[in-house]
RNA sequence: GCCCCCAUCGUCUAGCGGCCCAGGACGUGGCCCUCUCAAGGCCAAAACAGGGGUUCGAUUCCCCUUGGGGGCACCA
């Protein structure tokens, strides 16, 4: 059972219903890793049999947070290969003709009962206190009389003919065997009467048709696997190697991300959308890290990953069958070690779309000049906003009060003000080691402490009581504007 | 109600019978460094759900209980 094949061929099936979360991501990223790692292939296939629940810009949505996180697919649309078309609603015939044979072999057969009538059912076996399953009825119709009403036009859905005996067993690659009782099972619908396959058998016959080796997917599949299992028996073909991954819980660890969490997580700068991560100023690096770690580890003490990384160390066999709760903070973490890594120029490339999103004109090598400073201490990219945007902006404003020096008098706060210019005035090449040698020299000489000085500056300079390094800033700011806003502070003191 | 899965610090996890009075990371607390904010350094608190077995020896294997999660659609 357990597949010998050295390389891979995976495939990431989601349906383009909603938004792409972290758990489908991770799938993806896993996905990916495997065929990667393999040799394989990674085929991204869009099962969208079910017309109804279609949602638009969801595909378009999909693909672009696979890209946004570096996860490419060898098969699939925009791709194309041997084995397409990957839109399951470009494949309908495909599933008629297989579930055809299905009914052909006695595996499957024609149900006409009504859904009025289903329900019904449904309601008295749970008033019996049964599993509330289809009784039947239809089972025993000959294939004969079958194609005659189906002739008349009457309504039908095809079932899957699931033996009422016995047991069946499916091979989990993380969790063993797991047994299910057959009388536990039930005759599943794998086609609709509006002639649609239901992902048991077009999930199924794509995989064969599109030689599968390895199914990864989430654990919510766990109780429909003895079906798949039974359709893969019936029609004879080699089973892939199961992965049914743990499921995301939420931050507190109790259930799984409902709707209202993910608006709260929204109101507190998060999100478990993979579209929403990029303009909230996390690194793909780092969500990929963060998210490869939920569930897998490689020992028992490296955490951090690039992508490369991860093609090189991933394996099934280290991956963990138990829920893991979503923790912010970690990510918070990984965005930081990320950031850290990229180089000056990168960061200022970055974090440009969010300084040209509020407005703010922040040319990129002004950006890259401060950005060895910016790099340890922003934890998202649009933090960088905040904390540097008075570099940019045309005026800046302060609270009088703020200018004062701490612990000095009110005409030697003003006397400093004016002579500070003069020192700044001075400098004659504008390096970051002049401005700190000059200023530094400046405060002994009035034997003002780093803390009295320094602050007014920054106060001065930025109107910010948090900015990157104060020497920085003013490199960063040019002589003449620091100047400038040096004069401006002095006339606010010199009005008090 | 029925079926299935899971179970180590608050969280993510290492551990696949003795290396473990349980290791790492995030977070938390303290100290040092310091021009703000960070970063960095050092230190601390913090877990094998409970009960039975198996074994010379269980966090590791088995069973039960409990807890948590998933599923029971003409959705995936």
């Amino acid at each position: 059972m357990i597949n010998e094949q050295t390389s891979y061929r995976v495939r990431f099936a989601p349906s383009p219903t909603g938004h792409v979360h972290l758990g489908s991501a991770r799938t993806a990223l896993y996905d990916y890793l495997i065929a990667k790692k393999t040799g394989g292939q990674f085929i991204l296939r869009i099962e969208d049999t079910d017309r109804k629940r279609l949602v638009e810009g969801a595909e378009e949505e999909l693909i672009n947070g696979l890209h946004w996180l570096g996860i490419d697919w060898d098969e699939g649309p925009l791709k194309g290969g041997p084995y397409g078309p990957y839109r399951q609603s470009e494949r309908k015939e495909i599933y008629q003709k297989y579930a055809r044979q299905l009914v052909e072999k006695g595996w499957a057969y024609y149900c006409f009962c009504s859904t009025v009538r289903l329900k019904q059912v449904r309601e008295e076996m749970q008033k019996q206190k049964q599993p509330p399953h289809y009784d039947g009825s239809c089972r025993t119709i000959s294939l004969e009389e079958a194609e005659k009403r189906i002739e008349n036009g009457e309504p039908y859905v095809i079932r899957f003919k699931t033996p009422k005996e016995g047991k069946t067993v499916v091979n989990d690659l993380l969790r063993g065997e797991i047994t299910f009782e057959n009388k536990n099972l039930d005759d599943y619908i794998i086609v609709k009467s509006d002639g649609w396959a239901l992902y048991h058998l077009a999930a199924t016959v794509d995989d064969h048709l599109m030689k599968i080796t390895h199914v990864i997917r989430g654990s919510e599949w766990l109780p429909t696997s003895p079906l798949h299992h039974l359709i893969w028996q019936a029609f004879e073909w080699n089973e892939p190697t199961w992965v049914h991954l743990s499921v995301f819980l939420k931050p507190s660890g109790k259930g799984k991300m409902s709707k209202r969490e993910a608006v709260q997580l929204s109101n507190d700068g998060y999100s478990i959308f993979i579209k929403d991560l990029e303009d909230l100023g996390y690194l793909p690096e780092a969500v990929n890290n963060w998210i490869a770690l939920m569930g897998w580890s490689y020992d028992d003490h490296t955490e951090y990953f690039t992508l490369d990384d991860l093609v090189e160390k991933f394996s099934l066999e280290k991956l963990n069958p138990s829920p893991a709760a979503i923790n912010f903070s970690k990510l918070d973490h990984f965005n930081k070690m990320h950031i850290k890594k990229l180089s000056e120029r990168e960061l200022a490339e970055r974090i440009s779309p969010f300084f040209k999103k509020n407005n703010i004109d922040a040319p990129i090598d002004q950006l890259e000049k401060i950005a060895p400073a910016l790099k340890e201490r922003i934890i998202t990219l649009d933090d960088s906003v905040e904390m540097c945007e008075f570099l940019f902006k045309e005026d800046i404003s302060h609270e009088p009060d703020a200018l004062l020096i701490r612990d000095i008098s009110l005409e030697r706060s003003k006397e400093i003000s004016e002579k500070v210019i003069e020192v700044v005035r001075s400098i004659e090449t504008w390096t970051l080691a002049s401005i700190e040698e000059q200023i530094t020299a400046y405060m002994e000489k009035e034997a003002l402490e780093p803390r009295q000085l320094l602050s007014y500056l920054r106060e001065a300079i930025s109107g910010q009581r948090i900015t990157p390094p104060l020497f920085d800033c003013m490199y960063v700011l040019g002589k003449e504007k620091t100047i400038s806003r040096l004069e401006g502070s002095r006339e606010i003191l010199a009005a008090l």
